[in-house]
DNA sequence: AAAGCGGGGTT
DNA sequence: AACCCAGCTTT
């Protein structure tokens, strides 16, 4: 069995050192800031997806002084697009931490690191053993992938005992001397080589000891025990247009798009036409005795996201001076919508 | 232990 | 349409 991981260890060095030519900017890079970022940045997001937003933050952030000191509203419409808003929340929470309580000096330890906020077992470890080159192993998906396969573990990955058994494992591969190298190389590994769709087994060079390869498994392991449900609903968003004014306001609501912001929003269980918008009492109670008039047709726009679908409608309507928005709107000019984060169904819609 | 959170790429 | 991505926090 040690001879097992040993081989399996070596063949993740050694594929690094002759094989693998993944570059990206933050790769040895030393700055704890600068690994920090890239990691808050690349959580659940695709390596490509993640690149040029890391260069804009780093353009506009040289430091977590710097970035601590923006404003919310600057970081988030930096963020905007990226998705997972509270990594941005969580994010600008940490770097105050680190400017503040910490004098702006990055926490040297495993511990101090893994207590900033919106920084887990994962991020922790990399920072540690990135940084600072300390022994921690990275647990992502890509590691779960390589690490199932190759020893055909069968455990669903996102059950506590699954979490424990690889937390296990991966420690008990990890390079010693040089894990940062090491951790990198087995993410490599897992995106380039190890892929979840049409792995590339053959000149794979764990393929002759890959217990998933051996016995056919490779499509049928890491297993997961939950299956999505997406659930579907409705926006109806409702451009509320007063003197060439329009009434946004920022989402505070346990759900999703928090701290984005947004235009009116009448939510209805179903697709609803422009009268049953306009007919909701909420919407009625909006308007009191005004008087509107719409402006443009509706334009409808969908969006997929991982749990859920989006059905969006947008109409414009125009209101009259004496009306008056309940509190938490902001009135903004078309010009000044560039200063605030928006969810990308409306960056759509606005760009249409 | 389970739920909830974006947007985009691949198949 | 299904699955996944350098996961984490809240309930």
């Amino acid at each position: 069995m040690t001879d097992t991981r040993n081989f399996f260890t070596d063949c993740i060095m050694t594929w690094d050192r002759v094989k693998n030519s993944r570059a990206m900017p933050w790769k040895g890079e030393k700055d704890p800031y600068r690994i920090w970022l890239s990691e808050i940045i690349l959580q659940q997001t695709r390596v490509e997806q993640g690149w040029p937003y890391y260069e804009r933050f780093i353009a506009a952030y040289p430091t977590v002084t710097h970035l601590a000191a923006a404003t919310d509203e600057e970081v988030f419409r930096l963020w905007q697009g990226l998705g997972y808003y509270a990594r941005c929340k969580n994010m600008l929470a940490a770097a105050r931490t680190i400017a503040g309580t910490h004098k702006g000096r990055f926490p040297q330890t495993y511990e101090g690191i893994a207590a900033l906020k919106g920084v887990g077992a994962y991020t922790a470890a990399a920072i540690a053993s990135f940084a600072f080159n300390l022994p921690h192993a990275v647990l992502d998906g890509n590691v779960y992938r390589v690490l199932a396969r190759y020893f055909g573990i069968d455990t669903p990955t996102d059950t506590t005992a699954g979490k424990k058994l690889f937390t296990q494992l991966a420690g008990e591969v990890l390079h010693l001397r040089q894990p940062g190298i090491y951790n990198q190389a087995i993410m490599d590994f897992g995106a380039v080589v190890c892929k979840p769709q049409q792995p590339l087994c053959q000149g794979c060079p764990l393929a002759a000891r890959c217990q998933a390869f051996q016995q056919g498994l490779t499509d049928l392991v890491p297993v997961k025990s939950k299956k999505l449900v997406i659930r579907k609903r409705y926006f109806n968003y409702l451009l509320l247009r007063k003197k060439g004014l329009l009434f946004i306001r920022k989402r505070t609501e346990k759900d999703i798009w928090e701290n984005l912001h947004e235009f009116v929003l009448i939510e209805t269980p179903a697709p609803a036409a422009d009268e049953i918008v306009l007919q909701s009492p909420l919407f009625q109670r909006l308007m009191g005795r005004h008087a509107y008039k719409i402006t443009a047709p509706a334009v409808e726009i969908k969006q997929q996201l991982t749990h859920q679908t989006i059905h969006a409608r947008f109409l414009q309507l125009s209101v009259p001076a004496a009306f008056n928005m309940p509190e938490g709107y902001l009135q903004v000019t078309e010009e000044q919508l560039k200063n605030y984060a928006f969810p990308k169904i409306i960056v759509d819609y606005l760009q249409r």
